[in-house]
DNA sequence: TGGTATTAAGTTAACGTTAACTTAGATTTA
DNA sequence: TAAATCTAAGTTAACGTTAACTTAATACCA
């Protein structure tokens, strides 16, 4: 029941009878220390299990050397590669990592800003999708000085730097290549219409077709049945699947389709092949993302690849620019993607 | 340059002319305090955009309703289920979850295990691939009382609980059904023959094959090539896919596999149909996991389904009542798989 | 009407650490 | 040899908050 206390440098200092910065001197190696006093308190520190308080630490020096991450959801290679790539980066700087999840929604974004704000983080990268609650308190904590990058997501601030891919120009060359095979008849999978204008890669599927006077056929753009109160979510298997099987039950099927990430260009994939229609030859498929899987899928994927780690490695650089001198001005960046052809969508000769 | 200062609860105080207590009572809704007071002091609040400090708060509370959960690979659906589960039954009762990932090395695991004692986290979730000096930590900050649950992971003291799936039985029944089917050369993709005692799923596989008298081929065993000097990673899509290789142009290749998850199991499917052979016809092939991708190969995969967000969900449950009373005692809980079978491996009639 | 409860505060000290300053002996330098 | 510097400590106060206690006015009840 009752919690056994922590050993404290006090107590340490006690037993060595020393004065407690000087056992503070000895954990922090700094300030001068005698041998014999030092391999005393170490000795000390060994015996008792002495483990620093960082939580005071922290509270002394006013800053906490850890930097949150929030991600919208954890079982998307985009934010593992995000993670781990902010993370490496930090670590070289001595940085500690504290990730957490919100499960896109806007209610969770929220606390995740919150407790991390609230435990002092020395800045914040943030890697969900846009939502209105979400951008206002983000808007107040930026506001408070407190450091924070997005990553891949709509939010305008004076004080937060922002760093995405181009996913407009990604889903304009996807579309954009499957124009060029000659097809007219191209659905998206992965979201509804009304998402055009917070996913980008929707809005470059619709601009590729405008481009080339395709008309836009709304039951051609499919993605999950129930619009969620909050926050659209990853598209995942099930969705491609799904959304391939209503085209495929349309009087006038499309001949291509673009799907929103990889997952989701895998369930189109077997659906097609359940209906006994063949890859590329019937039904062309472009994905989004240039995971792993894309190689592994038969035939292996036409996909558009945007630089991940790139991404976290520049959140992670931005931020802590940002956090050695607050008073830098919003930056900006954009990286390119590349569109990788393989044989989802032309037959190999 | 100078960062400027947070607001805090003194600044209020000061500004509304009262104690900085009565703001920390307004703050905190317990106390007494007079309407007309704590509209005065939230206004304030508003007006100086004041954020409660957590470290200094947790400093005095001496607890900071936040769990630890420490990730050997984030890109994992195994992973991403702890978590998510975790995290669902944390907020529950009001917890905060901070992760932190290792990339499957020692260091990165003991400076995940301190980072997270440092900052005084109420408790630890380690669900990260044992190896030596990492036990050798955590039984240390074991010692010092913080509550600790391992998931999946080898590891005893007698103050930490455990929770895992049972791998051992997993990856026997998996076998036993190959078995079944009357195949006798098996093999085994993501591991090497060395990490039978680490590895449940490969002693499993192991203990199958002697429980039927048919003798190891230890060129039947395959995975990563090096082996890393401190944790065995998660193994992939192309850790599936050469192994299969190297098994295919084996004089007397395998007619069945074992793949210690889905992943593999999907790279080597890659391989078998390159091969211009037929599954399972030619080569039957049996994951782990049950990943949504099981569904969506082609054909369906045979394979273990693990119960991930149990495990995850116990282990939070576990972590709660240990930090609520320190003195329980160890317990272990260890979940049955169930073999999910689908036309990898059985032709469908 | 006196005495107990209730309400609305204020006061003090402490959580564990460390920055900044002070002390004082030992060693070096001019 | 006196002054300056270096080394090895100790002392004080503060980081921002809150638990525990105190004070004092008001309300309630017999």
């Amino acid at each position: 029941m009752a919690k056994k206390r922590q050993t404290t440098l006090t107590d340490i200092a006690a037993r060595v009878g020393v004065a407690p910065m000087t056992v503070s001197r000895v954990i922090n190696h700094n300030g001068y220390v005698s041998d014999g006093t030092r391999e005393k308190v170490l000795e000390a520190v060994k015996d008792l299990n002495y483990r620093p308080n960082g939580v005071a630490r922290n509270l002394k020096r006013q800053r906490t050397e850890t930097v949150g991450l929030v991600l919208g959801d954890i079982s998307n290679p985009y934010s593992a590669e995000i993670a781990s790539a902010v993370r490496d980066s930090l670590t070289i700087r001595g940085y500690n990592l504290f990730i957490c999840i919100s499960e896109h929604s806007a209610r969770e974004d929220i606390s995740a800003f919150e407790s991390l704000a609230d435990h002092n983080v020395d800045g914040i990268i943030v890697a969900t999708r846009a939502n209105k609650e979400g951008n206002e308190r983000l808007a107040r904590i930026a506001d408070s000085d407190l450091p924070i990058v997005v990553v891949g997501r709509d939010f305008h601030h004076d004080q937060v730097d922002y760093i995405s891919a181009d996913n407009l120009s990604g889903g304009f060359e996807a579309t954009q290549h499957l124009i060029d095979l000659r097809h007219k008849r191209i659905g998206f999978i992965g979201a509804a219409y009304e998402d055009r204008h917070t996913l980008k890669r929707l809005e470059g599927y619709l601009r590729a077709l405008d481009a080339h006077d395709i008309e836009v056929d709304p039951r051609l753009i499919t993605g999950r049945k129930e619009s969620a109160w909050d926050v659209p979510g990853y598209s995942t298997e099930s969705i491609g699947y799904e959304g391939m099987k209503r085209f495929l039950s349309l009087p006038n099927r499309p001949t291509a389709v673009f799907a929103r990430n990889d997952f989701t260009a895998v369930g189109a994939m077997t659906a097609v092949k359940e209906a006994g229609l063949s890859i590329p030859q019937d039904v062309a498929i472009v994905g989004f993302d240039d995971t792993a899987l894309a190689l592994h899928t038969i035939p292996p994927l036409t996909t558009v690849r945007q630089p991940m780690r790139l991404q976290g490695q520049l959140a992670a650089e931005m931020l802590l620019r940002r956090i050695d001198d607050d008073s830098s001005t919003r930056e900006e960046r954009i990286l390119d993607c590349e569109l990788i052809i393989r044989e989802s969508t032309v037959v190999k000769n």
